[in-house]
DNA sequence: AGCTATCTGTGAATTGATTCACAGTGTGAA
DNA sequence: TTCACACTGTGAATCAATTCACAGATAGCT
């Protein structure tokens, strides 16, 4: 713990930005201390994150690290740091709307990883979904959202229904007590202030994509 | 998110974010194009795209549309706009690379929309996917990506194979020629300057979700 | 045919994020 | 013990994106 600067000192408000490098650096670090690395510079860091010193130098000090100059970063201790901005010491429960496609492979790929973040239910209106386990978590039906929200405490959500009905099943999610999404329609939602989204649009990005495919590179 | 990349056409050089909410826009103007819509002001489809009316000209402006004050813009003109544009009246190519869940579910969802951005191949080193059609697409072994891609005149990549083969097989399709990528991996991709990566990182948007669960605070 | 309300187009201001640049510092070497 | 160096920490500068704010336009109304 660098932070002799404690965190009511600030109410330090962490640029979105940010917080996503933390996750990026946290995600390096982890493996870094696994392959038995103590100490880091941030020019090694900023490598690895494709990034510059100076904006894991920056980073690090929003979080209130520091390093020695002669010996870099403890990577211990940066990765303790990241946690406890990032995770608040406390698992945080997901819940998945929508089990189409996409949302299985979501599933599937996030059981068993990332201890920190956990789906521990599902929803969905198929009643061939309903009142199945799919991938490790237990599938309920969209009536019973508001009562298992409630239960679980669950605050977060992964919104993968249709582009149609994303709207209004976010507006039901936030009466039922959602304060984040990661949205994966290709439709910008409409929230009250204070809750947060997240938009995982990959139409967009292919149309990007698309779009640098067709300027005529250099070299 | 997005990352990287100089630019070296000549003429406009339209930012990255601006690329971006084009093509939001373009989906929202062909769904009121469809509804029978013919105009619409700066303000309306700030609502629509959660954006402010600002922001809409601004971006209408970059892209040489004018619209007249006391009707607004003409959608189908808009359209139009925006299709020279993102797609340059090309369809473009696209080659998927890995074939898991999450490459499945990609294909699944994009054959037969978005007709101006295709998967028009498939790659994995899966013998028991190859040479098989798979929602779609036909899935190659990675010993003909080369060949194939260049046949194809593919200059565009989803990469979805696991993170640690990411870089690996990103500098493979360099050599192949591709220029612009779509990245799921969880990892930074080091590229050659010119070459367009654009990062859907589904673990740091969870890491943020997650965050801001445990916000009290603004979006 | 002029008046008015409401919109567009855009230079300028602002806000925010990133990078620069350098003073300060701890470490290892001699 | 001292020195030199390669790093960190950070205010200031820069760069990019967004928003403001208002002049100019135009359709509808009378
Ligand atoms: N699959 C992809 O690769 C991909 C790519 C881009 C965007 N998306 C977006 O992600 C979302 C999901 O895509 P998908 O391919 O998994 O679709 P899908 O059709 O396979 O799955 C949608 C699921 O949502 C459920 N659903 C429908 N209405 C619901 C409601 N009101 N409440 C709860 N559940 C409901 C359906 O039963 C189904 O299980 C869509 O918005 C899609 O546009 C997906
Ligand atoms: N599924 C998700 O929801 C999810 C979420 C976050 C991140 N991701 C990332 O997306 C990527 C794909 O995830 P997934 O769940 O589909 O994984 P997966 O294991 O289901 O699929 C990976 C596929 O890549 C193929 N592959 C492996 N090495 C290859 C190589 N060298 N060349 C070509 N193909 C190769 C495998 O045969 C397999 O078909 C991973 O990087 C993962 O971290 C996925």
């Amino acid at each position: 713990m660098t932070t002799t600067t404690p965190r009511h000192t600030a109410a330090p408000t962490i640029p979105v930005n940010t917080i996503g490098r933390l996750s990026l650096y946290r995600r390096l670090l982890l493996d870094l201390a696994a392959s038995g690395l103590r100490q880091i510079y941030s020019h090694q860091l900023a490598a690895l994150a494709v990034s510059t010193p100076a904006q894991v130098r920056r980073d690090l000090m929003t979080i209130g690290c520091s390093g020695s100059p002669r010996r870099g970063y403890a990577i211990e201790e940066l990765i303790e740091a990241v946690n406890t901005v990032l995770a608040r010491s406390v698992e945080t429960s997901v819940a998945l709307v929508g089990v189409g496609n996409l949302g299985r492979a979501i599933l599937a790929y996030y059981t068993n990883r990332q201890p920190w973040v956990r789906f521990v239910a599902a929803f969905d209106t198929d009643e061939d979904k309903v009142n199945r386990i799919i991938n490790g978590c237990r599938v309920y039906a969209m009536g019973r959202a508001e009562d298992i929200l409630a239960q679980e405490g669950i605050r977060a959500a992964a919104l993968a229904v249709p582009a149609r009905e994303a709207q209004s099943v976010a507006d039901r999610l936030v009466l039922a007590g959602i304060k984040s999404f990661l949205n994966f329609a290709p439709v910008r939602l409409h929230v009250p202030t204070g809750i947060f989204v997240d938009d995982m649009d990959m139409t967009t990005a292919l149309d990007r994509v698309a779009y640098y495919a067709h300027q005529h590179g250099t070299t």
